[in-house]
DNA sequence: TGACCATGGGAAAACGATTGCCCACGATGC
DNA sequence: GCATCGTGGGCAATCGTTTTCCCATGGTCA
């Protein structure tokens, strides 16, 4: 069905076109150094090309090479902020090496197809980056057992040293630190969903660092919050605030859950920073448009990418892996939304 | 260079180990309901199949099919909010059709490099959605001579009608009624860069829509700016502000223009909506958790990358292509960001 | 018993590219 | 004058599928 409609045209009709054989352009064009070839045929050769705008067929050529260039890059969620940083970061490192990064946005659906372990085994791609927290373990069992070239980012697995993630304890503990440095005692935590290690690593570093400060943890300060949405900080926020004692200070696990809690600080009318602080792990440029400006700690969203395109390109092309597993964080920036308590 | 890490079992392993010929493997495997088996061998085929873990090759099968059934998405920036809606309906509408969406992120030098049409000069893909605004009409020209398959998103062009779009105009009308109906006269509009033909069609809008009103036109009330950054609206707000007789609402062209100029206002100290009303084109769940919330003109974005996909997989499959060119927008989305004049 | 037919399944070509091998040719060496 | 050698370029196989065509085989009918 379907009219398939214009013609590219192939290596035989370069070939035709400058009365020569098929393999002979094919060795002209593809520029292999060791090619021995009189220079008239080679110009024959390239005015046909150039004449009929020839482009090799990238299906054939993989076939036969049995190798793509492309790389998938699996996203669980287009709308957050972070992800384009990510994103940018993979496309640099993979371009650097001459792959093309295609993006899937994986949604519930396709997540339980199981569809990118289709699109490796079919060949389409060389390799995969998993960006998505949301991905089964089973389906990661999966893909393990498959040998199949993947990488993971921002998610740990014990059975498999391929990923890159960032310290999340270390980017909380500057978090906290900070916090605790402005003279707050009453730190609440936003977290992320406790079903990512992500979310627990970040716990753990709030906890470690309360801890250096002499001061005792208190699960009640702990909200966990839905931070696929933007309002999921907002509820949390809330129920937080109708604790008898509320916090001086709130570290929000992510971007959008600050950007959340700062919506229901508003609405309950205190003011940030001067009744309440607020401070958050990643950095957006919408953080500077808010009101007030997110001080937050910045996190190597970009380079994490890039050093996971790094990591399976090692790994497709046989080279030894040197790529740090667990990056530090970029540090803490400050803007308006913290101050000293009251 | 590279090993070749797992290899994957083909249709000759198959029919291997089922003691039977490739292309009656082929043929049942894929379903063909005409193939004429017995189910004797059928079963033995299915039972090796499954056993290898068999998955046919995608090149191989494209190469010979002459289709990918895959879509290659161009999108401009994925850090604008808007584009995840726009990439959601692409999505849902090229898998429905049994087409797999890849999103290739267009920074300037992709489209500097004409990668794209590469892309599908290649075969990778079966056909086209550009969603950038960015490309060179020298480009777009190419791609229209080439006689490839694509759709442009968000924008026009006068030499082909696959083309998508948004009634800007009647966005920007809605907008502007609303102030109108509010009240105000002094109604500024915060216009995109105009060398897009979208902005362009805002603006023709807002000058029907303050006519109509009987508001006479001010083009010192029109501020361009750059819509590709978040702070972009932030300055060219400021701009505004500096006028001895500034606007009481403002019509920003694009949602991130809105978030930026909400910044620069309350930098002013105005209150919004009390002594300044602002409203946008677009929505966006970050408008929700602003301060004030946005009121908006929703515009059908998921739609638009719906449509686009369906009218670009009716091109491929040559079938009449009913598709509406210009979307009406979805309406006002009234929030606290507008207020009657005082 | 011989002709016919339906049925199941295989042979081969094709998609477009790459590559190892080999051959023809003219030039060179003895 | 004969053997050798290097050079330019073609042959053929291959990657993994699909699809058209055709051939066995065995059963049915007269």
């Amino acid at each position: 069905m379907g009219k398939r409609l214009p013609t590219m045209p192939t290596l035989k009709n370069v070939a035709n076109l400058a009365e020569v054989s098929i393999p002979i352009v094919s060795k002209v064009l593809s520029g292999n150094p060791g090619v021995r070839v009189s220079s008239d045929t080679r110009q024959r050769i390239l005015k046909a090309a150039e004449g009929l705008a020839y482009r090799p067929n990238a299906l054939a050529k993989s076939l036969k090479l049995k190798r793509t260039n492309t790389l998938a890059l699996f996203m669980p969620d287009v709308g957050n902020p972070v992800i384009p940083e990510i994103i940018r970061g993979v496309e640099d490192g993979a371009r650097a090496a001459g792959y093309s990064p295609f993006i899937s946005h994986l949604d519930e659906k396709v997540i339980s197809e199981r569809l990118y372990l289709a699109w490796l085994q079919e060949g389409r791609f060389d390799g995969l980056i998993i960006a998505t927290a949301r991905v089964e373990d089973s389906i990661i069992a999966d893909l393990i057992s498959s040998g199949l070239p993947f990488v993971l980012v921002n998610r740990r697995e014990a059975s498999t040293n391929m990923h890159v993630s960032i310290d999340d304890a270390a980017g909380a503990r500057i978090a906290v630190n900070h916090l605790a440095g402005l003279g707050h005692r009453r730190i609440a935590h936003l977290a992320g969903p406790l079903m990512y290690d992500t979310s627990l690593r970040r716990l753990k570093g709030y906890q470690q660092e309360l801890d250096l400060h002499g001061i005792t943890y208190d699960s009640s300060l702990v909200q966990e919050y839905d931070w696929h949405t933007w309002d999921g900080g907002k509820l949390a926020m809330k129920q937080l605030l109708k604790r008898e004692n509320p916090p001086t200070a709130i570290f929000a696990g992510n971007f959008m859950g600050a950007v959340g809690a700062l919506s229901a600080l508003k609405e309950a009318r205190l003011k940030v920073p001067e009744e309440i602080s607020l401070i958050c792990l990643h950095d957006s440029p919408i953080a500077e448009v808010l009101d007030p400006p997110l001080t937050v700690v910045r996190m190597p969203l970009h380079q994490m990418g890039k050093c996971a395109a790094e990591m399976l390109i090692n790994l497709l092309e046989d080279r030894p892996c040197k790529i740090p597993l667990v990056l530090p964080p970029d540090g803490l920036f400050i803007r308006k939304s913290t101050a000293p308590c009251r």
